[in-house]
DNA sequence: CTTCTGACTTGATGATCCCATAGCCAGACC
DNA sequence: GGTCTGGCTATGGGATCATCAAGTCAGAAG
């Protein structure tokens, strides 16, 4: 597989830009209220009005928000009722939108890193340990790997070479 | 450290949700054209033109959102000079850019996986290997971790917490 | 039967993002 | 001097995102 790098990742000339995993995901939550209420939800809150005040935002985006993200397929609405009072919806992180989680630490780490005077207010650990953990693009192996350390190639291609190293 | 766990992540009640990272980080990338700028300059883009033509946004936009990005300090505006050509600029990532790509390659993962009928149009390997790479929260000693496998504690708590366990 | 509360919905207004089109400007080339 | 090209800047308009304020609606509590 004859292929040359011009710059940090790859070759730019054997793929198309549309169609981009990227792109989609930020059409559906590329805003600042999406991004925070799903923050919340990964600590812990399902309820409207928690949602509501936790992150600061009005109910009626909190709403909109809540909808799309809904129909989007990250939250899921679960009927639960109290004792005493009646049904209500909560929205819990569906499958997808737990598979989220290393975006959302990853944007954590760096805004704790490059956007916060002293560090950040919040600090993720591993439950067990309470050792710090981090988040970084990992080979195979297990090793850790910089930006130096990675090339894009198209899917096309990739499989064209697995096919090619398998005979 | 006494400390209960509520929801997924964390015990809510114990820190105030605003100053948060993630939300100053959205409020700095939180659109769709600086995340897919972000995007072309790891693939190796630095040139005016080829982000206008390769994110497929018009110039305006592109203008208006790298001057953005300079001045938040992801990228750096550098002069170069092709020979027989006048002096240009070109763009390229700052060591806080590159520092965004477990974010952004978080996303692109994500979006292959549900987003996607089949998979994506491109893979992310280990240069060397060829083999695939993933992004995932990870512990300091290399393992690792799920959503239940982590805590967020405040930053305070967790500096009295080392103080303590040093004594 | 009225009140209250949790969970929305609706409406008005403003900011931001994007697109499309057009114009500008500095130099290399003729 | 005129043209071309790369790299912007300017203007106008539509969609989305946000805020604030007000209204709705179901049912438990009084």
């Amino acid at each position: 597989m004859a292929m040359t790098f011009e710059g940090l990742l790859a070759d730019r000339s054997r793929w198309r830009t549309d169609d981009c995993s990227i792109g989609k995901a930020m059409d559906l939550i590329g805003t600042r209220s999406a991004v925070l209420l799903i923050r919340e939800a990964y600590y812990g809150t399902t309820r409207f009005d928690d949602f509501v005040e936790r992150v600061g935002i009005t109910d009626a985006v909190a709403a909109a928000r809540l909808k799309q993200l809904v129909a989007a397929g990250v939250l899921e609405k679960r009927p639960y009722q109290e004792p005493g009072k009646r049904t209500r919806y909560e929205y819990v992180l569906t499958r997808m939108g737990e598979d989220l989680l290393p975006a959302v630490l990853a944007l954590m780490q760096w805004g704790d890193t490059y956007l916060q005077p002293s560090g950040g207010p919040l600090t993720v650990v591993q439950r067990e340990t309470g050792s710090p953990v981090t988040i970084r693009p990992r080979s195979r192996s297990g090793d850790d790997l910089g930006l130096d350390d990675l090339a894009i190639v198209s899917n096309d291609d990739w499989v064209a070479a697995r096919r090619e190293a398998a005979q």
